[in-house]
DNA sequence: CGAGTTTGACCGGCGC
DNA sequence: GCGCCGGTCAAACTCG
């Protein structure tokens, strides 16, 4: 009951504040490397977040991905670029379940591989017949349940594996392609509502009794398919993956351009300024 | 002093 | 039923 008004409540500041976020070019989350420079899609009205939106939950896939970094990249007419990202993202990226997706990178040295998120480790455990032990990180926004464990590949002690677990949304919607209504699945109700849930832990948005196309019922991160919610579409953190494929479209060898890595200018709650990621951090456990 | 990490204990699931 | 194993918790610790 005081739950509930407490909801309703965020609801209202959260719209305004996601929806700033969505629109807020300075955010460090939402910039682009150099195609933003040169033509901003400048996503600035509420139709442009309601495709965002669509998109998201109509089940972000690898395609789109695809479809995503290679419109930007035309932008910068770079199409060499985008086919070399598009194929390492293929390459390193596998979906083990709906919403789980694990990675594949070649450690970067002492380099840091900033995802551009704020992760906070909460475990970490040696894994059985691995000499690596396995770290365990929550997303620190506190709207969001994602979660990612980061362990090194037991034959190649080069290669972290990435698992990535649960909705991790933020900054994944300026890579969305605005303009494909194919697989539009849009909640059609209030799509400004779909964004607050699109950013809320699954817990929270559990407490506001479901409507159709959003995550209400998703429990705790992995049992969201078994509570029949696989008609929504997978969602996972594939969409984590792709923002750093962007940003570091070099990063086949990530080896340590970090320090071309821009301040962000401004400093959300859930700043990633003091960020470093699970890639470094990784590193710093078993490489030292 | 606060935020974040480390580390060992605890717990639940699963296979034998 | 038991033990192993992976995931989480939480107190202690570290660092800025």
């Amino acid at each position: 009951m005081e739950e509930v008004m407490k909801s309703s409540a965020w609801f209202d500041e959260s719209e305004d504040e996601l929806v700033r976020e969505l629109l807020d070019d300075e955010s460090p989350f939402f910039f682009l490397p150099e195609e933003k420079n040169q033509s901003t899609p400048s996503p600035t009205n509420e139709q442009t977040i309601n495709q965002f939106i669509s998109k998201v939950y109509s089940g972000p896939s690898i395609q789109d991905i695809e479809d995503a970094l290679s419109m930007t990249s035309r932008k910068d007419q770079s199409q060499a670029v985008s086919q070399a990202r598009i194929s390492l993202l293929q390459k390193s990226l596998s979906k083990i379940e709906n919403n789980k997706y694990t990675l594949k990178l070649k450690s970067c040295g002492n380099g840091m591989a900033d995802d551009g998120y704020k992760w906070r480790k909460y475990g970490q455990k040696s894994i059985k017949n691995s000499p690596h032990p396995r770290s365990y990180y929550r997303c620190t926004n506190p709207r969001c349940g994602a979660k990612k464990q980061v362990e090194r590949s037991s034959e190649d002690p080069e290669t972290l594996v990435i698992t990535y677990e649960g909705l991790h949304l933020h900054y994944a919607y300026p890579y969305f392609l605005l303009d494909q209504p194919q697989h539009v699945d849009p909640p059609s109700k209030k799509p400004k509502r779909a964004i607050s849930e699109a950013h809320e832990t699954p817990d929270q948005a559990q407490e506001y009794s479901a409507h159709a196309t959003s995550p209400a019922s998703l429990p705790s991160t992995s049992t969201a398919e078994e509570s029949g919610l696989e008609a929504t579409g997978p969602r996972g953190l594939l969409e984590d993956v792709v923002p750093y494929m962007v940003r570091n479209p070099s990063n086949h060898n990530v080896s340590s351009n970090s320090s071309s890595y821009p301040s962000p200018p401004t400093s959300p709650p859930w700043s990633p300024n003091l960020s470093y990621s699970c890639f470094d951090i990784a590193l710093d456990t078993s490489t030292a």
